[in-house]
RNA sequence: GUGAGCGUAGCUCAGCGGUAGAGCAUCGGACUGUGGCUCCGAGGGUCGAGGGUUCGAAUCCCUUCGCUCACCCCA
């Protein structure tokens, strides 16, 4: 603390370290396995967009757009070009269907299913499970078809990863024939305890162009008749986006809420079919879910299927992934006519978090626990520095995790040290052993002690690692 | 943007008017080629910052900054 003012982090961003580092890296490889199994291939795509691009999609009225967003002016930028203004982007799913119109990729074979995995910016007030830098691993199809069967199969996707990669997720087996019977066999209906406490899934569908706006004007004005009962806030957005009252938390507007028309009671036809089979889909694929009338997406672009899984351990902010169909956004955004999409997002952070709450303190703690040291070499002068050098390279040529200290330590240090460290093996190399060619070989948890030539403790050592 | 709680050593915290402490961690010693245990010792703090009250402030008051949680909204 020598500075006056250490430099820190900026506020709502942070540093992800060494032993949960590795968790991330576990589940973001999940992702990749499962939505792989699923057709999926990995997008890369730019931090920053300009900023027009956000505005048109999520929607320039909404709160992510009117006052989230990290914009600035790019200094080298022509001061006519729509360029200039450079947002960071706040989401991914926008330069998902830029990257989709600018390779022409309504030409590719089928439908198109992307997934992305990275950091979004949002410049909102941290708390718990929300940062201003935050991560998200999610998936889009984009294509022809708005068939309900795909908005379940990427739910189901979904789910998978969530089960794969640790948390309680409900998800029984694929309804055929002989499933049934096999369930209708098996007297006990095996419910999951309740204590267990499993993520859950809500879904609703909120139109589409032919049958939204007059429910949201119906909606209106059931509002205007119960304005005073609202707050100042969802007073506010009766006329800027009436939607949004419906997700309001406020306890005191509860049973008001309650009482307003429900949009699931005024889809056009097109839209209730879609939405009935969705449900249908869902119940193939063993999919449990709960109707939530009042899952409003914040954003702009979604259309018919809207989707939210929570899951526990989360403070308030208990969404671990959002998510939605938006058939009408590739054609907005200028590319072409018909191009149907859905997609999800996941909270990484918020992901962690849920899988860090369960209690699982089992093995080693700290920092000896993740990545497990192999091998401590200890050498005992300057003589045999050179052969400790060339056993470490052959040890990680060989695949091992090997520290070879770079100065000189006495042994009780050097042995101490690989004891913290959490190496399996410490390896002495000193004057005798170079006489006799033999390494000394100590298995640090049992104290054993073995000599053996170089081939050998490179063996014994790979033997010890497989298990 | 609004509200509440909290800021003392690297970490977790005690002290709550009399001039800075513990545990853990780090480093050294007891212990010259044998770690985990034990014992001894050391380093490390403008008690978040600024102002006020007082003979005297980590302690009381005000302001400010930071962190956390919640509202808002979302992943």
């Amino acid at each position: 603390m020598r500075n006056r003012r250490p430099f820190r982090a900026i506020k709502g961003v942070r540093d992800i370290l060494p032993p949960e580092s590795e968790q991330w890296n576990r589940v973001e490889q999940v992702a990749r396995e499962v939505f792989a199994t699923y057709g999926f291939g990995e997008i890369r795509l730019p931090i920053f967009e300009s900023t027009e691009l956000f505005a048109r999609s999520v929607g320039s009225e909404t709160d992510i757009v009117s006052k989230e967003m990290y914009t600035f002016a790019d200094a080298g930028a022509d001061e006519e070009s729509r360029e200039t203004q450079i947002s960071l982007r706040p989401e991914a799913t926008a330069s998902v269907c830029r990257a989709y119109i600018e390779h022409g990729m309504h030409t590719w074979p089928g439908d198109v299913k992307l997934y992305y995995i990275g950091p979004m910016f949002r410049r909102e007030r941290p708390q718990k499970g929300r940062y201003r830098q935050f991560y998200q691993i999610g998936a889009e199809v984009l294509g022809q078809s708005d068939t309900p069967g795909l908005d379940a199969e990427v739910i189901e996707m979904l789910l998978v990863f969530f089960r794969r990669v640790g948390l309680d997720t409900p998800l029984g087996e694929v309804r055929t024939k002989a499933a049934e019977d096999r369930r209708n066999d098996s007297s006990s209906a095996s419910a999951a305890p309740p204590h267990l406490r499993p993520v859950t899934l809500f879904i609703n569908s909120i139109g589409c162009p032919a049958c939204r706006p007059s429910y949201v004007e119906q909606l209106r004005n059931a509002l205007e008749t119960v304005r005073d009962q609202l707050g100042p806030d969802s007073q506010r957005r009766i006329q800027t986006n009436p939607l949004r009252v419906l997700d309001s938390k406020l306890d005191s507007e509860q049973a008001v809420i309650e009482t307003l028309p429900r949009i699931t009671d005024h889809l056009c036809a097109a839209c209730r079919e879609h939405y009935v089979r969705l449900q249908e889909q869902l119940e193939l694929r063993g999919i449990p879910f709960v109707e939530n009338w009042r899952l409003v997406r914040g954003l702009d672009y979604y259309t018919r299927t809207t989707f939210e899984v929570t899951a526990p351990g989360l403070g308030a902010q208990n969404a671990v992934c959002g998510g939605g169909r938006y058939d009408g956004l590739i054609e907005l955004l200028g590319g072409p006519r018909n191009v149907k999409g859905i997609g999800f997002a996941i909270g990484t952070d918020r992901l962690l978090l849920s899988l860090q709450d369960r209690a699982q303190p089992k093995g080693p703690s700290g920092k000896a626990a993740q990545a497990r040291l192999d091998a401590f070499l200890v050498w005992m002068g300057s003589a045999e520095y050179p052969a400790a050098v060339r056993l470490a390279r052959l040890l990680r040529a060989a695949g091992r995790r090997v520290e070879l200290p770079h100065d000189a330590l006495k042994l009780r240090r050097a042995l101490e040290l690989a004891d913290k460290l959490g190496a399996r093996f410490a390896v002495l190399i000193g004057e005798e052993e170079i006489a006799s060619g033999k390494f000394t070989v100590k298995h640090l948890s049992t104290g054993e002690q073995t000599q053996c030539v170089e081939a050998d403790l490179i063996r014994h050592i790979q033997a010890a690692a497989q298990n």
